[in-house]
DNA sequence: ATTATTTTGTTGACGAGGAAACAAAATAAT
DNA sequence: ATTATTTTGTTTCCTCGTCAACAAAATAAT
């Protein structure tokens, strides 16, 4: 296995692991939610105006999973929509009173998960970040054109 | 936002879109098969003597999940099950001829992805790959930590 | 101005995966 | 040797997310 299958496979399993942990501290200390709909209510916490197409391309999901899940905050009071008076169409979402409270002891669960691993970033050097940064970059680049390709191959089976 | 947010999410990112991009190019070439099967037929492709749990513990998923899978494969005919004299518990998988077939493809498909982002790795020097390798062994280590403590925390609810 | 296309969101049928209850074999404890 | 515990795999029920069809509003084309 090369270094680039290692880095590759070497943070997928990273990845893998992080999300399964914190996923379980996380409705570990918010019983009754689930992870999806936390990071959903992290979401309309940080952005403004946010919608079910914006929250759909965010989380790598579809609009139909995305309108299901913001339904359901609904019923359970975390969040509620609103609408502008010159655009019909959209519908945008914000925390409700309940729902800030659930946004707040996320930001402190993920407060812990950084406290948690202070001590592995402890020993990156400011110019090991820089690096990794720059890499995540060109390489998130990368593949936003790839996709962009992709795409456009769709379009042109239709012509 | 800081630098370890930065690193750690900006691969959540690039991750995402990696898994989706590569999903979508997976299911384009090997049609009639899920991204899911094809992991589980390169694992069984892969390793000596796969079993349920084996497979459970690589993908993060439950050992049911992994029942149904395999069951589903062996129904398609592209892994065959069998067992060893000595152990008439334990139940291992290995790939049939089709099932080979399906790996080669998507070993061929592999080597596409690395081909697409062979620019993107070009630019990264010796001493970024190994410093990002050890990133990666330590924080993996430090997260094998954890999920260790967290079972024993389980553990002791029930003492 | 009218019509065509695109964008945005919703719904229902369906499939994938998780949780829990279970059975059978293997291992540990006595 | 017998009993208790653990490991391994399966099945059923349920939730979540996708897909496809759809409706309504917004935008583009004519």
């Amino acid at each position: 296995m090369n270094k680039e299958e290692q880095v590759i496979m070497g943070f997928r399993d990273l990845f893998n692991k992080m999300v399964w942990l914190n996923k379980s501290k996380m409705e570990d200390s918010l019983k009754g939610y689930k992870s999806s709909e936390v990071h959903c209510i992290e979401y309309i916490g940080r952005n403004v105006d946010p919608n079910v197409t914006k929250l759909a391309e965010s989380f790598y999901m579809t609009n139909g999973a995305i309108s299901k899940l913001t339904k359901k905050l609904i019923k359970k009071g975390i969040i509620e929509s609103y609408q502008k008076p010159e655009n019909k169409k959209e519908i945008y979402f914000r925390l409700t009173e309940q729902g800030k409270i659930i946004y707040e002891i996320h930001e402190e669960l993920h407060n812990e998960f950084q406290e948690r691993d202070k001590a592995v970033f402890a020993q990156v050097t400011e110019e090991q970040f820089d690096s990794m940064l720059s890499f995540v970059e060109t390489y998130s680049r990368h593949l936003d054109a790839e996709i962009k390709k992709l795409s456009v191959d769709n379009k042109s089976e239709f012509e």
